[in-house]
DNA sequence: GAGCACGTTGAGAACGGTAACACTCACGAA
DNA sequence: TTCGTGAGTGTTACCGTTCTCAACGTGCTC
């Protein structure tokens, strides 16, 4: 830099004004000075630049060790959306979501000196860990079942959170009518991990729309993502005749429903219905097409970032949003109606809104 | 500092060798500062220390803006590799993979002071765009086919370029092989997009084996690394009866290939067994439960930090090595001996080493 | 007892920027 | 004329480290 001031032959703090677009420089002293910088391939030292103003221009985000399809395409959403903001992002992913590994990552950010900090994947452990963030330090979760108490775990936090999110709850919802409308008597779920917030919520949106349609409301099954834990949920419910329709808690798990159901001889959709959530590039090319409630990752992580830089904006505290988006159902081959009295012993009543309509 | 230099009675460059352990302090006085560090809890500044040293202890990672899961499954086993080696990493992502936007993509890591670079998901043109790195910073690229210049695409990179790979031939190579000793004529082949080198090395490590054992060497087909194109590619070949085995380039591939031949009411592995690439995590629960070659990404990302570990050391330009993982097969249900006479037209000949024999 | 190597410590100058403030003009209002 | 104002620029301090070099014992050799 005092190179190129001298080359230009103004001082190193016009030089800094020409570098930060400062209002009050001549137009012929700010081109000689972009001349120079431009002869001499200047580019500003940013660790300098940090250490002078104590803002590093770096976004810290503590992702989850797994390739878990959704934290996966909300990394790249906010990345994207971080570089068309001028920051650079840097990642700490943790083993698993517990308090500890959680605070070790914040920390390992916050020594790098990151201007804020996105979690995506958060359990309500992530987000306690996340409120022990230094002070100052602006912090956004994504993901996560936002701050609406879960009536079953109580560990969701008690204070508010900034978080991004897609209504689970929702999606659920969204999946279950779809079953409900195409006729069948009733949805049985085959959840995610029981301490995951977002899996608490599709609980939740699945049960109450049964509930709410008078339909019998099956026990829930649960298990991790993937679809080894599909498939074991699977082999339990294709050995229930009564099962006409699954609502499973992602697409994973739905692959591994479909393929115990077809072990067991029972066909999809002709025997049974089974809808997915996420829809995951490659869900359509499952056997059959997987019925499935969309997400827009992308989106989402761009919300994410604009949410934390408002934050970041206002150093205090900041009334902590709440960023809610809307997922949407995406029909295809995995659902139908059900065979006529497939539901052999069913002890399920007809509930009243089953009228057989096509969703749209 | 300052004030840790000044509660503990020494100098503020005694505190610094503390913190370096350097080895040429007294035993009480390191006892007296770390206390004094404790006491004000005291955390080094990141920014200062860049600027003075020149090294950021940051790596910086070019990915690709696209969910594909071995990129995915690198990236944690170099941020996990990194984080034990004391270095933070950063993510410049790419929306494709041309010249222009990974110079881009580098400048922006450089600009950030970043120590080392290593680039996933690399085609020819990823690894010209490293070699313009600014000098003196250390670049790895992981994945691609290596200095082993192929035999089609003229594009590969003249000058050798430190890499870290699957020895993408090799599983190919193994992946045929399994199905020629299945008893198979020959084996079709559903390939990635041309311009890839995995893609093309595993298209030479295919034909290699078919032309070893004497047998026809199909026409390729080729297309993006997902199911759509795998669709695209499998309603092809299920249009010709004389396809029994089909090797994919990858394990989205094999999915749509898969829902393909169903469709067409050709039978997997009775009528056509099909192989893939990369033993995602659920591929074991495709229908059928997919035969792979399985890579191992974590351990591919630790190699790669290794090696860019090694080559930072170094700071001049030290040989440009090329490390080799070997993958390795793991049979499932999809792949199976033919019927008997099921190759109705074939014009292939029962090649020299096709004894039915099950691999292990 | 002088000279010397070595372990231990400190003072001051980098590193490359930004922030705060002072200064010089030109210009318009009092 | 005098003063205030604001644009344009330079001076100096400071951000928190590490690096270089000098200074001070201490114990050893000659």
């Amino acid at each position: 830099m005092r190179d190129v001031a001298k080359l230009a032959g103004v001082s190193h703090q016009t030089v800094s004004r020409v570098i930060n677009e400062h209002p009050n420089v001549r137009a012929e002293t700010r081109e000689r000075v972009l001349a120079a910088m431009r002869s001499l391939n200047y580019r500003r030292n940013l660790a300098a630049r940090t250490l002078a103003t104590r803002e590093s221009h770096t976004l810290g985000i503590i992702g989850f060790e797994t390739t878990l399809f959704g934290p996966e395409s909300m990394l790249y959403g906010i990345e994207s959306a971080a570089r068309a903001a001028g920051y650079l992002v840097s990642v700490a992913t943790v083993r698993d979501l517990e308090h500890r590994p959680v605070l070790e990552a914040v920390d390992r950010l916050a020594q790098h000196d990151v201007d804020g900090i996105i979690a995506i994947a958060p359990k309500a452990s992530v987000i306690t860990a996340l409120t022990h963030a230094p002070g100052g330090l602006a912090c956004v979760a994504v993901g996560g079942a936002g701050p609406i108490a879960s009536p079953h775990g109580g560990s969701t936090p008690e204070e508010p959170f900034p978080t991004v999110r897609v209504d689970n709850a929702a999606g659920a919802r969204l999946a279950t009518r779809h079953l409900l409308d195409l006729g069948h008597a009733t949805v049985h779920h085959a959840a995610g991990p029981p301490d995951w917030p977002e899996s608490q919520a599709r609980v939740e949106g699945w049960r109450e729309t049964l509930y709410a349609a008078g339909a019998v409301v099956p026990p829930v099954t649960s298990g991790w993502w993937d679809a080894a834990a599909g498939y074991e949920q699977g082999r339990r419910l294709a050995a229930d005749h009564s099962v006409t329709a699954v609502f499973c808690s992602n697409d994973r798990i739905a692959l591994g429903v479909l393929r115990a159901l077809q072990e067991a001889g029972r066909r999809v959709p002709e025997d049974v219905s089974v809808v997915g959530f996420d829809d995951m590039p490659d869900s359509g090319f499952f056997l059959p097409p997987l019925t499935t409630v969309h997400q827009d990752f992308a989106e989402l992580g761009r919300r994410a970032l604009a949410l934390l830089l408002r934050h970041m904006g206002r150093p205090g505290d900041a009334p902590p949003e709440d960023v809610v988006v809307a997922p949407s159902l995406v029909p295809r081959a995995s659902s139908a109606p059900p065979r006529a009295g497939s539901a052999l012993p069913g002890s399920a009543p007809p509930g009243p809104g089953s009228a057989p309509t096509r969703s749209s």
